[in-house]
DNA sequence: CGTTCGATGCACT
DNA sequence: GTGCATCGAACGT
């Protein structure tokens, strides 16, 4: 069943860490593909110095403002689409980036997606969706997707019962204003994460007693 | 395995 | 003109 709009106008944090295990689901003109959310981070508000709204209102951050479950897409690096879910009431600005999914349906179409920007060979199915950008890619989420109502049929986010263990918390990734913030919210241990080696929580085996 | 580095477009100063 | 909420090819171990 889809999310209400309730379910995002809540503190971001709090949206950031239910959002883990929910399920993304693009319907596009060529097909659809979904996958369950295992890596997101937060971005609240004009003291966020990572935050778009940083700078205050602007054309481009306009959504962050508006009402929340509303999509925020916008061009990073001038390759990348990234998408965001606007969180707050409106006049508040925050969001949260989805950074990683676990692939479920339309695997074939997002491997098709993947695979249009390089030359060919198969992506493994746990970095179809790895990466902010990648999501979007293999998604199919794209710069008209932005101000998207997430309560429509189109592009949606669902609860289908999925629960994972081993939720973390850490600095937000690729940011260095604002790092003091532990913001990312991941599933730890699971492939799909983007980042290197997800840092592991039970403690080594063995301790050395010896210094 | 790991790390480095270039590509690329647009918002903002 | 500057600086990104990144990715992956091309190297080195």
């Amino acid at each position: 069943m889809t999310l209400p709009r309730a379910f995002y106008d809540r503190p971001t944090l709090q949206v950031a860490t239910e959002l883990i295990g929910k399920v993304l689901v693009h319907r596009s003109a060529d097909g659809t593909t979904a996958g369950a959310i295992v890596e997101v981070e937060a971005y609240i508000g004009e003291e966020d110095p990572a935050c778009h709204a940083a700078p205050g209102p602007t054309a481009r951050n306009q959504p962050l403002y508006g009402p929340p479950g509303f999509a925020y897409v916008y061009l990073n690096y001038g390759i990348h689409n990234l998408f965001n879910v606007i969180t707050e009431r409106a006049g508040q600005p925050a969001a949260v980036l989805i950074r990683a999914l676990e692939p479920l349906d339309g695997l074939a179409l997002m491997q098709r997606r993947r695979a249009a920007d390089r030359g060919g060979g198969t992506i493994p199915d746990h970095e179809l969706c790895r990466g902010p950008g990648s999501l979007a890619r293999a998604m199919g989420i794209t710069l008209d997707r932005n101000r998207s109502d997430l309560c429509r049929r189109r592009l949606c986010l669902e609860e289908r019962g999925i629960v994972y263990h081993d939720v973390a918390w850490s600095a937000r990734i690729g940011i260095s204003a604002g790092a003091e913030h532990l913001w990312r919210c991941y599933v730890a241990g699971n492939r799909a994460v983007s980042g290197k080696k997800s840092p592991r929580l039970d403690p080594p085996r063995r301790a050395s007693t010896f210094a």
